[in-house]
DNA sequence: CAATCCGTTGGGGACATAAA
DNA sequence: TTTATGTCCCCAACGGATTG
């Protein structure tokens, strides 16, 4: 089955899945949104980056600590990477549970999280203690019956926001849209030592202070190159690279067809990519809705989410079924070439694989950090 | 008419408390 | 120790109302 649009997709989803809820088209629309997230963050996970993420924390703005924001994923570098086995451990898997083999956390204020519950929700990043060196984030694998447990820096790599950006539908333009936009665009420009500075002639100019208190300016592209590529962990403090993720909600826009929502996002964050439509379509209808016979776990995991009731769902980025997870990250990774194509690029001028490599590149190079 | 403001619905997290 | 409940806060999506 394919849809005309996103649209069309939000209509069926609203009379089916959420025909419940009391405003089923918003709900629909919200759970999109949801959809956007799980699909960023499983396509983060197969770039190898599940030790590093952690989800909905506060950045504080750059050398302004007075202002955080929450930001919906942010990359940190792994001080320190453990791996404990969790089949002796009765569900709940929790903090507690997971410290008795780990002899480092003995003393340390726990969390009350759970890892895994009895009803076998997973929490994805799980944060089991807050210290001041950052958090102590842990990951479960049912299939492996292993928790990895990572210990990481407070200050992130890399930021990822996902948004849904258009119009409604039946409207021309979208009022609300641009506000968001300009939201996104703040923390954007907000949280990273390298600041950006528009000239006369309409370039970006990058403009960062060294720890030394000497400045390097330049071109913004070559500046960012030159964060991204330098070898001395410590040269730059602070400086973050920010990623957004939009997609459509009215088949109103395309990656190759800006409007000024995408035209303000654009140009503040130092990536932006766009779900396509089909690509959002294809994970809605393939693995949600219609799925093969090896996939129906993770299509029942999304319905048993929305019946009405509260705090029953099972598939949002942060808590989702673990049984799903499992599928989803054996998909994702068989996959991984299909799903790349459901981004476009729309800025800068450069393929996925040079993110994924700049995101490797900012991971590695500050794991020995500290 | 675009831009802005704001209310409603839905989803979620941190934390505290109490009962099982 | 686990589970359920409640309070407070934040964020996203949608869409009506207002403004200039």
């Amino acid at each position: 089955m394919s849809y005309a649009s996103i649209d069309a997709l939000q209509r069926m989803l609203a009379d089916t899945v959420f025909s419940y809820a009391s405003d089923r088209k918003k709900a629909a629309g919200r759970a999109l949104g949801t959809l956007v997230e799980t699909v960023t963050f499983y396509a983060l996970r197969t770039w190898g980056l599940s030790d590093n993420v952690v989800i909905e924390r506060r950045v504080p703005e750059f050398a302004n600590p007075i202002i955080h924001h929450n930001v919906e994923f942010s990359l940190h570098p792994v001080r320190r990477r453990h791996e404990v086995d969790v089949s002796e451990i009765a569900p709940p898997v929790t903090a507690a549970k997971i410290r008795r083999q780990l002899p480092f956390l003995s003393g340390e204020k726990l969390k009350p999280v759970q890892v895994l519950t009895s009803n076998g929700i997973k929490r994805n990043a799980a944060v089991l203690v807050e210290r001041d060196v950052g958090p102590v984030v842990a990951n479960i694998d049912i299939a492996r019956d292993r928790a990895v447990v990572c210990e990481l820096a407070t200050q992130p790599f890399a930021i990822v926001e996902c948004k849904r950006v258009g119009v409604e539908e039946g409207m021309k333009k979208g009022p609300q849209t641009i506000e968001k936009a300009k939201q996104g665009a703040y923390v954007a420009r907000s949280v990273s030592s390298l600041q950006k500075v528009r000239l006369r002639s309409g370039q970006f100019h990058g403009f960062v202070e060294k720890e030394d208190g000497s400045l390097r300016t330049g071109p913004y592209a070559e500046v960012l190159r030159e964060l991204i590529e330098q070898d001395e962990p410590t040269g730059v403090p602070d400086f973050i690279l920010t990623v957004g993720v939009v997609s459509n909600h009215g088949n109103w826009f395309t990656s190759d067809n800006p409007n000024k929502e995408l035209r303000v996002l654009s140009q503040s964050y130092d990536w932006l990519l766009f779900l396509t439509d089909a690509g959002l379509a294809e994970f809605i209808d393939g693995l949600l809705l219609d799925p093969p016979v090896e996939l129906t776990p993770v299509g029942d995991a999304f319905r048993a989410s929305y019946t009405g009731k509260k705090g029953v769902n099972r598939f949002t980025k942060v808590r989702i079924d673990a049984r799903a997870d499992l599928l989803l990250r054996r998909w994702f990774r068989e996959h991984r070439r299909d799903v790349e194509r459901w981004f476009n690029v729309i800025s800068p001028r450069e393929s996925l694989a040079t993110l994924r490599a700049d995101l490797w590149r900012l991971a590695e190079k500050r794991v020995s950090d500290q």
